[in-house]
DNA sequence: ACCATCACG
DNA sequence: ACGTACGTGATGGTG
């Protein structure tokens, strides 16, 4: 027998807060219910429970308010738009059949529980199904927690068992609740001991085993003196909270096995209500008839399995997906006037790519082209994509922070092509892709959307799908020997301030230095002075404990954000798939989350050592390429300066030839000195160049600094053309462009405010020349995975670092992948000079990068 | 949710 | 007098 337990508030928390506001045209909101029952008949499907039940909470005080006054449920503040929905979704249940349970003065919690260990008693299995992490100590043998998680909007279950809770928190179930009785719990004011975080409380229990051998052992040598005090200061209160924290498993709920078969219910009131909801993909999974709504069109049969066929206005051509975190459906249209939808529905997805030729017009075309590849170990490709809204309102503007149809459909002013209560986005998208792509072709886009985006998106799929491989085991070791350095240096600095404190808090560390230590500021924050790098530096002088806290700031962040960040992230595969951000940066760039692996240190020794962590598997190389001086060379061609073209055809060292033209010396007489000044100032004009930070980026007065740009434009006087020519052109459109025509909107350049004039001017500079370095290097990724394919080489390209790539090779075909690389990437674009490509080999990333 | 800080090109 | 180079993402602290 198995028992299934759906903890009701808190997944029909998770689906309303899910799923955006649905209502129906009648205005009843309905996207709380909707989400609910997917969720509970996906459960049913996959976990085929010979019982159900649903636990509710009751409004009303449980025992915990008697221990405690402070205790507060979190079902505190429930919106109307949610609250409306509850009586609602128990009215459905009950006449679907379902048993719902709930008992005043117990929360739906203590029900699981009640349950739980019911169903462990005799034997018999249970799922606990709820978004609540609290319920994880009830996880036992025979009795799994189904955490359903919203993570990056998109839902999903985590089945936990007691292996996986000791793998994800190092400690068994039962001890969870003595980590809270130690942490506490803010949600619902659970004090736990002041002072005790996470951390502190994982630790804690991992090494004594429980609270009460916390206590036990609370002289031993590894709680430190301040931890001692904070934690015989807080037993009372820990005390308490164990008990808040521990959920009743004996509430008075009926626990007789067969108490939560499924009843027959109405099914004719049921599909009634559905209907009234107009939920009719839930109808049709749970195989109810609609009651045929008078003015209802006919629905046909289905073409596609679970696929419901739907009217259409319009003359809608080819299918259109949406990728689940966004509310996924699709539509097939197999006849002009059909449509067919189908919520998350990879398999019908899936079949339809595989059996039809129809043409594709995607929002979001990524999830797709991951979806065809996955399913065919990368053979197969959906090659029928012809345009990607998603994709096409990036162009039109990349400032905007989302892209969803129904935003864009209200900025573009498009009406729903027909009537479709269900799936509000799916009328719009006919027209609003009209509209998207007359304007991109209007914008003079088109090419670069067909021709760079959309071929793009189904590259970066590939790339996310492959992932790159990471030695955890190394990894690991490092992250000890950081942590080890760590230790020493928090007990000096401790020392040396005389008292202990937080050292991650830039607050506290301001205390300790300025005011404690007495030694100057020099500038301040919104919240008080500051504590960075620059600053540090500055006061080194008064004292070595400032070297120690700049050494501590560089290992805490490297153990932080790469090693423990990095091991977080790695999967079963030993691999970590990053996700590639085709949509977020303003001037055409791609970025990289989960992890960013664009900023994996490399500028010091010790960070770099992070890159032999990233190795090719056994028998495999990594092969890194990256263009050199790209950003200048499209400076040398854009503004056509004949010094600066000269230099790069004459194969100079850039900074070096910058630098002796500057100060007019011969190649040989410039110093490093003035080669590193040169290129700052070579930096400095790519990034639109003031003489302030200039002068303080090279160590020399404002006005030397000012002198020094302006001898920098009268040797390059190119350059100073293009500078005018740029913001001329800003000012005059309200936008500047790359080379292949990508837009950027300059609404700063419009503004009153002087700083705000002066940053749009330097983005007028900059984003042509980064723009069209990042349309040269997105061409050439997809020149050099479509010859990968072509020449049926088993390398795979993995990663894009903004002007470089990493491809992973067979040791056999390395020389090959090598001679593509270069041959690819410098061939993607003709410039006044040639591009140029430096490219290595190596084991790891670091021995790639040469 | 926001800030400060710091990692990369 | 004031702020101060372009573009990103992750972390830990704070309110």
């Amino acid at each position: 027998m198995k028992l299934l337990v759906l903890d009701g508030n808190s997944i029909l928390n998770r689906a309303f807060y899910g799923i955006k506001l649905l209502t129906t045209k009648n205005g009843e909101y309905t996207n709380g219910i909707f989400g609910f029952m997917n969720i509970l008949l996906k459960l049913e499907a996959d976990e085929k429970p010979d019982e159900v039940a649903i636990a509710f909470d009751l409004s009303g005080p449980t025992f915990r308010h008697e221990l405690y006054d402070g205790y507060k449920a979190r079902r505190k503040g429930m919106p109307d738009e949610l609250a409306g929905q509850m009586p609602v979704l128990k009215e459905l249940l009950a006449l679907l059949g379902y048993a719902e349970v709930s008992r005043q003065g117990y929360e739906a919690d203590d029900i699981l529980g009640t349950l739980a260990a019911a169903c462990e008693k005799r034997g018999d299995a249970c799922r606990l199904a709820t978004g609540d992490r609290d319920s994880l100590q009830l996880v036992a043998p025979g009795v799994d927690v189904l955490l359903t998680t919203t993570k990056f909007g998109k839902g999903e279950t985590r089945v936990m068992d007691v292996a996986a809770v000791k793998e994800q928190y190092g400690v068994t179930p039962k001890q969870l609740i003595d980590v809270k009785a130690l942490m506490g719990d803010a949600s619902d004011n659970i004090p736990g001991v002041p002072g005790v975080g996470e951390k502190t409380a994982f630790a804690l229990i991992q090494q004594f085993g429980s609270l009460q051998g916390v206590y036990d052992h609370i002289d031993d040598a590894a709680i430190k003196p301040g931890m001692r005090q904070k934690l015989l200061a807080g037993h009372d209160s820990a005390n308490m909270s164990m008990k808040l924290a521990v959920i009743d498993c004996d509430a008075p709920v009926d626990t007789a096995p067969g108490a939560y078969v499924k009843q027959a219910g109405d099914p004719a009131a049921a599909a009634a209500l559905l209907s009234r909801l107009e939920m009719g993909s839930i109808l049709d999974r749970l195989g109810l008839d609609a009651t045929p709504a008078p003015d209802a069109p006919q629905a046909d049969a289905p073409l596609l399995p679970g696929i419901k066929a739907q009217p259409l206005q319009g003359n809608l051509l080819g299918v259109v997906y949406m990728a689940p975190a966004e509310g996924g459906w699709l539509l097939v249209p197999e006849a002009a006037h059909k449509v067919y939808f189908a919520q998350n529905d990879d398999a019908g997805l899936l079949s339809v790519l595989r059996d039809s030729a129809a043409e594709i017009r995607a929002f979001d075309a990524k999830p797709l082209h991951r979806l065809v590849l996955a399913d065919s170990g990368g053979a197969r490709r959906a090659r029928n994509v012809t345009f990607d809204g998603k994709l096409a309102a990036y162009l039109l503007n990349p400032g905007a922070s989302t892209y969803t149809v129904e935003r864009l459909a209200a900025e573009y002013g498009v009406a729903p092509a027909f009537a479709c209560p269900e799936y509000p986005d799916a009328p719009l998208l006919a027209p609003l892709f009209a509209a998207l792509d007359a304007g991109c072709t209007e914008a003079g886009m088109g090419k670069l959307l067909r021709e760079i985006e959309l071929p793009l998106a189904e590259v970066l799929a590939s790339m996310e799908l492959v992932g790159m491989q990471l030695d955890s085991g190394g990894l690991r070791a490092f992250g000890d020997e950081l942590q080890t350095e760590l230790t020493r240096q928090l007990a000096s600095i401790y020392e040396t301030v005389g008292y202990e404190f937080n050292l991650n808090s830039p607050k506290q560390l301001g205390e300790a230095l300025f005011d404690k230590m007495g030694l100057p500021h020099r500038k301040k924050t919104k919240s008080g002075w500051s504590t960075d790098a620059e600053t540090l530096e500055s006061l080194r002088e008064y004292s070595p404990v400032i070297d120690t806290i700049l050494l501590y700031r560089t290992y805490q962040k490297l153990n932080a954000t790469y090693v423990e960040g990095l091991l977080k992230l790695i999967g079963p595969d030993g691999r970590i798939h990053s996700t590639f951000n085709q949509t977020e940066a303003r001037t055409g760039r791609l970025s990289s989350n989960e992890p960013n692996l664009q900023n994996i240190p490399i500028r010091t020794e010790l960070g770099s050592r992070l890159r032999k962590f990233f190795t090719a598997p056994g028998g495999q190389v990594l092969a890194d390429a990256d263009y050199s001086q790209i950003e200048l060379r499209i400076l040398a061609h854009i503004s056509g300066d004949g010094a600066m073209l000269q230099a790069f055809r004459d194969g100079e060292d850039i900074h070096k030839a910058t630098a002796a033209r500057v100060n007019g010396v011969p190649l040989k007489m410039v110093t490093p000195q003035m080669r590193s000044s040169a290129k700052a100032v070579n930096f400095g004009i790519v990034y639109g160049i003031g003489a302030y930070s200039l002068s303080k980026d090279i160590g020399v007065s404002v006005k030397e600094a000012n002198q020094f740009i302006q001898n920098y434009l009268d040797s390059f006087p190119g350059v100073r053309g293009y500078m005018e020519k740029a913001v001329a052109f800003g000012e005059a459109h309200g936008y500047v462009e790359t080379l292949y025509g990508r837009r950027r909107p300059l609404p700063e350049l419009a503004s009153s405010n002087r700083n705000i004039h002066a940053l749009g001017e330097r983005i007028a500079l900059n984003t042509p020349i980064q723009g069209t370095a990042a349309d040269i290097i997105k061409l050439a990724m997809i020149r050099v995975w479509q010859r990968l394919r072509s020449e049926g080489l088993q390398a795979r390209l993995v990663l894009q670092v903004h002007d470089e790539l990493i491809v992973e090779a067979p040791e056999a075909e390395a020389d090959a992948v090598c001679a593509l690389l270069k041959e690819e990437m410098e061939g993607a674009a003709q410039l006044a000079i040639p591009l140029q490509t430096d490219v290595h080999t190596g084991r790891n990333w670091l021995e790639a990068k040469g």
